[in-house]
DNA sequence: CAGTGGTCTAGACCACTGG
DNA sequence: CAGTGGTCTAGACCACTGC
């Protein structure tokens, strides 16, 4: 590395001996050093270098790596698993995060049984209604970053608990990531949608927006999901969004909320 | 300090001169340092030592009140401010979180408009229909840790946005901590209710959890919410807590949801 | 036992704020 | 200008995991 290093806050030895690897020319615009470190790795798990569930390189690795020290290493490291990016283990190492584990399972549903915790019903029945290649509406399209008329998937599912049909959703996802896709494959698929989306699509969900309504059970969906006609149910529009803070999927689900509720904690 | 300090992780340096001012008696399972500093802020906290909007001691003074590094100050202090207790301003200092600021009026409302951001409508008219002292159900006494007909605040009110009444809400607090309560002072206060509750009662909610549900306009609240008799209304059942993870408000709130939408970010 | 993340300290310097 | 929080480094030791 024999370029110049950038402008940044703090530095006093680390230009010594040897600047840190990081250029003008990577990091146009000012930052902390922590936070560049914090964006390579971040590229690092974009590019796949290391995949969900997979063990990235430890603290000392990584600050000989970029020619910082550990405790600025540690720093971003400790954003990464704010952000749920990455699981720190005492002990073993640093782990990419997956949906596939059980802890996360239930971090991006939030309908949880009015008695009991959540799961305590057993394992959610995943049924396949639907799944269709079509082109985007103007409205998927805006929502999904593409052109109206780009083709898509399109996807209805009905999850059940304890027997009875809870959740009705219509995912639209982008063609191109998720080349392949089939009904068989998703209802053949035991565990989160999301972990099967990391698995065979390399797609990792990492965020997602979520608009909540209260509606009326029309259009089929009051027969899909066992209610009577006109009964009161909770939409929830989420849009998700991967490392690139893409947005890969959108999704309308219709919840039953006579038994379960949505949760929410404030802080 | 003659008393032995409690055994702790990472000590090298702190117990040669004088040990940190921290003994079993005060802190009888063993933790890491910063989280016992974390836990003697938070005492100040939950007394009043600083109030909400004040500024607490620099992370120096602190360091040498409590005899141990700045750095272990930091970290404390790093995680109350990822709790939203404190809020950490460069070159001013640290002051304690309040429901007063712009930044944190909609941290616990989350009904924005489908068309701009939160606050875009102009301020909200807040009308309190109803303000008596009555006895907590069993319902409410569970909710808010008393027994049943233990004394409590009912109040009603309507939020509305643009002219358009959208938020109904009952709320019930417990009669102690809010005596002196009328629907006068609620009625003349400006800003969030929270905000009154921190300078008139010294009440500082902290967190909340809610409960989500569709639910059919019935019980007059279709008249309040100026809704047809039976459309879809959002039900949000939110208890809040203050410092010491005590219930301190039961509030169930009706949101009409065809021109708002309540927003929520998983990550 | 070696290697990992976790804690703690000490000291230096930077960025920002207000008087 | 002094004082605050913010960044970065270096080094020590602890707690935990797996071989």
């Amino acid at each position: 590395m024999s370029t110049t290093t950038i402008p940044r806050a703090g530095d006093s030895a680390a230009d010594s001996a040897q600047g840190p690897i990081l250029t003008a020319a990577m990091t146009p615009s000012f930052s902390p050093l922590y936070q560049q470190i914090k964006g390579l790795i971040l590229n690092g798990l974009r590019l796949g270098e290391w995949k969900p569930g997979e063990l990235i390189p430890s603290e000392t690795d990584l600050a000989r790596r970029f020619h910082v020290s550990q405790g600025t290493v540690r720093k971003a490291i400790d954003e990464l698993a704010a952000d749920n990016l990455v699981v720190r283990r005492q002990g073993r190492g640093t782990f990419v995060a997956t949906h596939a584990e059980q802890q996360m399972q239930f971090r991006f549903l939030r309908l949880v049984p009015d008695h009991g915790s959540p799961g305590s019903e057993g394992p959610a029945r995943r049924e396949i209604i639907e799944c269709r290649r079509t082109r985007a509406s103007a409205e998927v399209a805006r929502a999904l970053a593409l052109r109206s008329g780009d083709a898509v998937w399109q996807v209805r599912r009905v999850l059940s608990f304890a027997g009875t049909p809870t959740i009705l959703e219509d995912i639209w996802l982008p063609a191109a990531p998720f080349k392949g896709l089939t009904a068989e494959r998703l209802a053949n698929y035991q565990g989160p949608m999301y972990a099967l989306f990391e698995t065979e699509f390399n797609v990792r969900m990492v965020r997602a927006e979520e608009k909540i309504r209260a509606e009326s059970a029309v259009d089929g969906r009051d027969v899909l999901l066992n209610t009577k006609h006109g009964a009161p149910l909770l939409s929830v529009e989420r849009i998700a969004y991967t490392y690139k803070d893409q947005a890969m999927e959108l999704r309308r689900g219709y919840y039953r909320t006579d038994t379960h509720h949505y949760r929410n904690n404030l802080s």
